[in-house]
DNA sequence: GGACAGCCTTGATCTGCATCAACTCCCGGT
DNA sequence: ACCGGGAGTTGATGCAGATCAAGGCTGTCC
């Protein structure tokens, strides 16, 4: 696995800052609840950082010093046990807060699954940042009230749904559509591995393969690569999903 | 584990009409954030309920008007598949908040386990006043965080923990003490059956109950009576809980 | 272009927990 | 005291998904 990269290396020569004004992520993310006057101090505050594919944000155990907002690609969160077993508590994506649930240490590990950008905040200034922005709280704590419910839908597919069930869920929750043809609603990139997929789902690789072949076989999905399916009974893969069918 | 969670109180008042200065549970929940002063525009909000062993607090699927705070007693909270199966998000105890995680309708049930009260508030009532009380916020976000740990520990459970190291992580969990001996701190009493355990831990009953006889002739817990245990040896369960055994 | 390395798929076998089935224990009601 | 019913325990059997194993596909680096 890679290091975590230390710190942006543009810093070097001219203090290059951050520029929230012109961030494409701004409005997806929390930052987007701070007044446009008083992004200025956003950027005083932000400290950019560029990870590659498979490099470390945050590792299990670290002390908690850092909040993250991120702003491009795409990051997996998991857990682990001391043997290995990996838990992935959920994927992350541009506009996403990373670093809610801390307390003096991270619980959690966090990695960058493609090239990835985020906002890195010391902790302290966050909470400052929290304490003079009341919007800002108001819109942290909407977003950890979703994560909450989404976490709770997680464990019931963890505690009591099937495979199959388990990948139908997971299918109809993302994001479906091809950003080359928007029209096509039922088209769905996985940029994700299966070993992801299956540490997300509490399966193997294999029964996530299989599955996925089953559905095909069902004419559910198409299968167009490893990366990229179709969903072509939507209303079956629903009823699939809650054990309905 | 699901929504905001203090410890479990005893709570000998029983206030018949709302008296938030007088409420034993204050200190515990979210209320303890409000002004000494302003607890009478509280006591206006709060509508006392009761309810005995069995009560429904919220239903699945109901338009979510109200947010509840356990004033004395349990509850656990829950979801359904279709076909009745049911995962345990959580027990609630005196101090609890219920709610948070909630869009227009409720995507959960909550019944009492045992005789319990609670004070329930209009959810724009609610929302006014977390606009004027900051504190309130402020409180709010960290035990929404809090909880959101909490559900992360609980999906690597469910997710890729044996039923041995479920069991072990559930009794260390609970609080480990006897209201009538609290020197004796591995003392545990559970108010919940075999069957709302397995619900939690994603299991049969049965498998709980193995694994409990189990643990017992390892030497590990003793068994006093179905609902009261002694943990034997705290190392050994500890390392079962996590697989490093 | 050949070879290696990941990632994915597919098949054969194994196993941990679920399911099915008694049976016991306890408690509350009459 | 007796009965009925819910909760818990224990045993026998079944099965969904894990594990073990073998190739196939694709991209990348000499």
């Amino acid at each position: 696995m890679f290091e975590l990269k230390a710190l942006p290396v543009e810093c070097d020569d001219r203090p290059r800052s951050t520029d929230c004004a012109g961030c494409g992520a701004r409005m997806l993310s929390v930052c987007g609840s701070i007044e446009e006057a008083d992004l200025g101090s956003l950027d005083a505050l932000a400290d950019p950082v560029t990870l590659e594919a498979g490099a470390a944000l945050i590792r299990q155990g670290d002390a908690a010093q850092h909040v993250f907002n991120i702003t491009t690609g795409s990051v997996r969160v998991y857990k682990l046990l001391s043997d290995g077993r990996r838990q992935i508590i959920g994927f992350l994506f541009a506009g996403d807060f990373l670093g809610l649930a801390t307390g003096e240490t991270y619980a959690f590990s966090a990695e960058a699954i493609e090239p990835t950008t985020a906002c890195r905040f010391r902790k302290s200034d966050y909470r400052a940042l929290i304490r003079d922005t009341p919007a800002l709280e108001a819109v942290l704590l909407e977003r950890a009230n979703h994560e909450l419910a989404a976490a709770q839908n997680h464990m019931l597919l963890l505690g009591r749904k099937t495979a199959i069930e388990r990948v139908a869920t997971f299918l109809l929750d993302q994001p479906a559509h091809d950003p080359a043809r928007p029209s096509l609603t039922d088209h769905i990139r996985l940029p994700m591995t299966r070993s992801e997929i299956a540490d997300y789902l509490g399966l193997t690789i294999e029964t996530v393969s299989r599955i996925l072949t089953r559905l095909k076989t069902m004419g559910v999905i198409h299968l167009l690569s490893p990366t990229e399916l179709q969903v072509r009974q939507p209303e079956r893969l629903r009823s699939l999903s809650d054990g309905s069918a």
